[in-house]
DNA sequence: GTGAAAGCGCTAACAA
DNA sequence: TTGTTAGCGCTTTCAC
């Protein structure tokens, strides 16, 4: 007598003459090959697919995960790069029937609290933690083991998932003194957040071993700071021949801010990114930059989050976008 | 005898002298008022609040809403746009203990299929429509009536929440007008999208009432349709002294083009666009264009759907952003 | 209007 | 390994 609501897995548990806490078990990859065997085949037969609600009362779970950005204000939730990261994670959740939303961190003493509300909420599965520092890792209550993963630096049981930015930015410094370049400025990135330090490294390292000054300026990811920064390179460098950002907002900024200034680029002073945002291509010159794909980082993270495993450390590929701006 | 573990509903009625079910009712709004007062006072004086999961399972309403977006690939899901909306609803309904995921509706027959999944899906909450167009709002199935809405064109039983795009074109337009633009050609969004017709419309209205000619090019909401329009424009209508873009990156991408073809802006050609996006304000000259609050808007979405009650249409007002471009 | 009882669909102790 | 038995925390009939 075929029922036409939704399957259970009772109704599994039934044609595939087991019990239901068998059925279940098989499900969760753990009973008898044989019961498995004819618990797949009942589920598959009846279409059955399990109720993540059902699923996550019983077992405490909980149905979202959360991404937990760090930052100075609430604004950086509407930030570009973070509403890239929740949105690659709402589209990679999808079929799995879990949602995303996000929280802000703030900076003073309330992120560990928040995180241990996080910790407590029976709503959340899992946490994915953007701009991320030592002190937030250290700060991680209990309650969240296991179920945390980071976008930036890990930490033992916070796995952690970005790109290879240090690569990054050896990529573009070598295309940079490949083409000529040698008093290169690099515009960093805020000085608090620790996987914006390491292009910065790499930058060191590569103008230390290259023989070349080493010339820093403040930012802040955005596109203000790289025009703010312009206004300061000029001043005090003025024989500066590239700019490097750490993103292409500051870059886009820089560029802007070159414009104004009169000078020429690529001619004058090139200016090189990093992320290859979608307008990046439509700048005046197209900027030149290296890819970022924040999308696969993000659903990659948020995965590994569900699946409550992963390796602990995973690095993405970034390459060379060889534009006009360098 | 106070335990340390979350208070559920069975202590909160306790403290309260009910039932279990009286303070169930009570908590959503259904009891007499003495003991709502009293279940209400013993929830605050023991810090409860109800398991958002638990209540989904029993009452079979779903923790997550899906950001379903109609469009032509899959790809729409991680533009600009789309992941904007998809961020803010992240944030506005975080508080809630809801999730929110992004699902594609493509154009060939499936979409409606689709629908009728989410329709059927326990986990879901409910359903935010983006680019919605008639044909996909007489296909909603019934199973998802009263909780969806949409952003862009509703219909009888579907609230709809957008800019007031015509609005917006009028600012723009009138602004082109005064100062002193008569060759105005707009570049449009895609066809098949209805409230991209709306400004598309007011331009034709504007027009025809100034009695100045009708130029309209088509794109599609990319940077690169605006670079591509240019070439077009330039060559059936060489006196143009305007370009009116659907939206900022057709915009920019314009700007691009016109600065390759040595077109001086906003001198020769003034330039302006809608949404405002960051980096509108950086482009070479800086864009003039009209803001768009996309975050209110589609947390203004996500709300009604929570809520399962709204005003049938809410436009959110548009302002002019006057820069350099216009 | 209220309480008792029956689920929602699943997982997880506990025995066997 | 398997089945039995309790729940997970809440909503919602159903009598009273």
């Amino acid at each position: 007598m075929p029922q036409r609501s939704v399957p259970t897995i009772e109704d599994v548990a039934r044609v595939a003459g087991v019990s239901r806490s068998t059925a279940s078990r098989a499900l969760l990859g753990g009973a008898s090959d044989l019961a498995r065997r004819r618990v797949e085949a009942a589920a598959r037969q009846l279409g059955y697919s399990p109720n993540p609600v059902a699923r996550a009362l019983a077992s405490g779970s909980g149905l979202r995960i959360v991404v937990a950005v760090h930052g100075q204000h609430a604004g950086q939730l509407d930030d570009p790069y973070t509403t890239r990261v929740v949105a690659a994670i709402a589209g990679a959740v999808a079929a799995q029937g879990v949602g995303v939303s996000s929280r802000w961190l703030p900076f003073d003493g309330t992120a560990a609290q928040v995180l241990h509300e996080l910790g407590q909420d029976r709503t959340v599965c899992g946490v994915v933690l953007v701009n991320t520092t030592e002190a937030l890792l250290a700060a991680l209550p209990r309650s969240l083991r296991g179920r945390v993963v980071s976008i930036g630096i890990g930490a033992p049981g916070v796995p952690c998932f970005d790109v290879d930015n240090a690569g990054a930015a050896h990529v573009i410094l070598r295309h940079l003194y490949a083409t000529g370049r040698r008093r290169i400025v690099m515009i960093t990135g805020p000085g608090w957040l620790p996987c914006a330090q390491r292009p910065v490294t790499a930058y060191r390292d590569f103008m230390a071993a290259a023989g070349m000054p080493v010339r820093l300026v403040g930012g802040d990811f955005s596109a203000r700071s790289g025009r703010e920064a312009v206004a300061q390179i000029l001043a005090r460098w003025p024989d500066t021949d590239a700019v490097y950002a750490i993103s292409d907002a500051p870059a886009l900024g820089a560029l802007a801010a070159l414009h104004e200034h009169g000078v020429g680029v690529p001619h004058d002073i090139a200016v090189a990114g990093f992320d290859d945002v979608p307008l990046a291509e439509f700048s005046a010159p197209a900027l030149t930059t290296a890819s970022h794909p924040v999308e696969r980082i993000a659903a990659a993270a948020a995965t590994a989050v569900l699946a409550k495993r992963s390796a602990p450390v995973t690095m993405f590929a970034s390459e060379l976008i060889r534009r006009r701006s360098a």
